[in-house]
DNA sequence: AAGACGAAAGTGGTTGA
DNA sequence: TCAACAACTTTCGTCTT
């Protein structure tokens, strides 16, 4: 491509559109742009410009050098196939003529149809653009969206999808993934971003756990307090107190058969009230989606048995 | 007046026959 | 498939700060 040409690329960006920070990191590993301040993901779907390889001598570096873009599991074909370019010039970087541009539409066209001919293809790369949008939705990290789409192709591969939506097995998909890597997202939260029903996520969620063989523990309350109290605007001596509630209430076991976030709810009342920053029970019901009633009922519970243990 | 309390009835999911 | 069950919600009247 010659030069006028390359500086129609896209502008590279010098600082974080979300504080204004200019600490950004390129980060291969996940394929990002981080800002460092506030932790902004910048950009994501880099391209490592650089070799994986090590050349010694000319002679290495021909023999070693070749094409190709890393695989990536977020695109159906892994990335893998070839893609016409969106641009109107030829190689020498001349513009193309009307008809020119009418055959390389038409070209762009046909090769989307044989690409995604096949069913399975199909319903796999619609699969993994919901992926996508739901992922952006929660703010979820590029591990957990690769390792949902992993999950889906597996479900795929068994046929596990026949006869079941293909939303839902996404959304599930999604869900076994947040679990898996200990993030708060509720099944709530992840079937509103897919647009499915709840009930229908938590089905399609037990099947593929029990048809993929997966293990996953119960969620556990501190996962959901560390967001809950940063969406409560408290930290410190607060922050402090609710964790070492929750450890108490582990140790005793008092989370057992108990909603997590219920519990997780509950510690952080109290330790709001402890800690000199008190916040209503409404208020925190809101935040952590559970009524005044629930945070009530497990505080009472937490105080009578955490009173003589405890010593805050 | 806002917040907290608790009783009572209702809801949705799990379990075991 | 169904009933029993525990956890949780909704609602509402009452008490406390």
């Amino acid at each position: 491509m010659p030069e006028e040409k390359l500086a129609k690329a896209p502008k590279i960006i010098q600082c974080c559109p979300e504080c204004g920070g200019n600490r950004l990191m390129r980060d291969y590993d996940v394929a990002e742009i981080v800002c460092m301040g506030c932790g902004f993901v910048v950009a994501e779907k880099l391209t490592d410009e650089g070799p994986e390889w090590c050349a010694f001598d000319r002679e290495q570096m021909a023999k070693r050098t070749r094409v190709g873009a890393p695989t990536s599991p977020r695109v159906h074909d892994k990335g893998l196939s070839t893609k016409i370019g969106w641009f109107y010039w030829d190689i020498y970087g001349k513009g193309l003529s009307p008809e020119q541009r009418y055959q390389l539409n038409r070209l762009r066209k046909w090769q989307h149809r044989i690409r995604l001919s096949d069913p399975t293809e199909r319903s796999l790369a619609f699969s993994l653009s919901e992926i996508s949008k739901a992922a952006d939705k929660l703010n979820l990290p590029k591990n957990v969206r690769d390792g949902a789409s992993v999950i889906v192709r597996k479900a795929a591969k068994g046929r596990l999808i026949r006869g079941r939506s293909v939303a839902g097995i996404t959304a599930a998909a999604i869900y076994i993934e947040c679990r898996q890597a200990k993030l708060s997202r509720t099944l709530e939260e992840i079937a509103q971003a897919s647009n499915i029903d709840k009930k229908d996520v938590g089905r399609d969620y037990r099947f593929l756990v029990k048809e993929l063989g997966y293990f996953i523990p119960p969620p556990e309350p501190a996962q959901y307090v560390t967001r809950l109290l940063n969406q409560l605007n408290v930290q410190g001596t607060v922050e402090e107190i609710a964790h070492k509630i929750l450890i108490r209430t582990k140790e005793l076991k008092l989370t057992a058969g108990r909603g997590p976030t219920g519990i997780a709810a509950a510690a952080t009342y109290i330790a709001s009230y402890l800690g000199g920053d008190k916040k209503t029970q409404r208020e925190i019901a809101e935040m952590a989606k559970v009524t005044e009633v629930t945070i009530r009922n497990r505080y009472k519970e937490l105080v009578r048995r955490l009173m003589f243990v405890v010593t805050l």
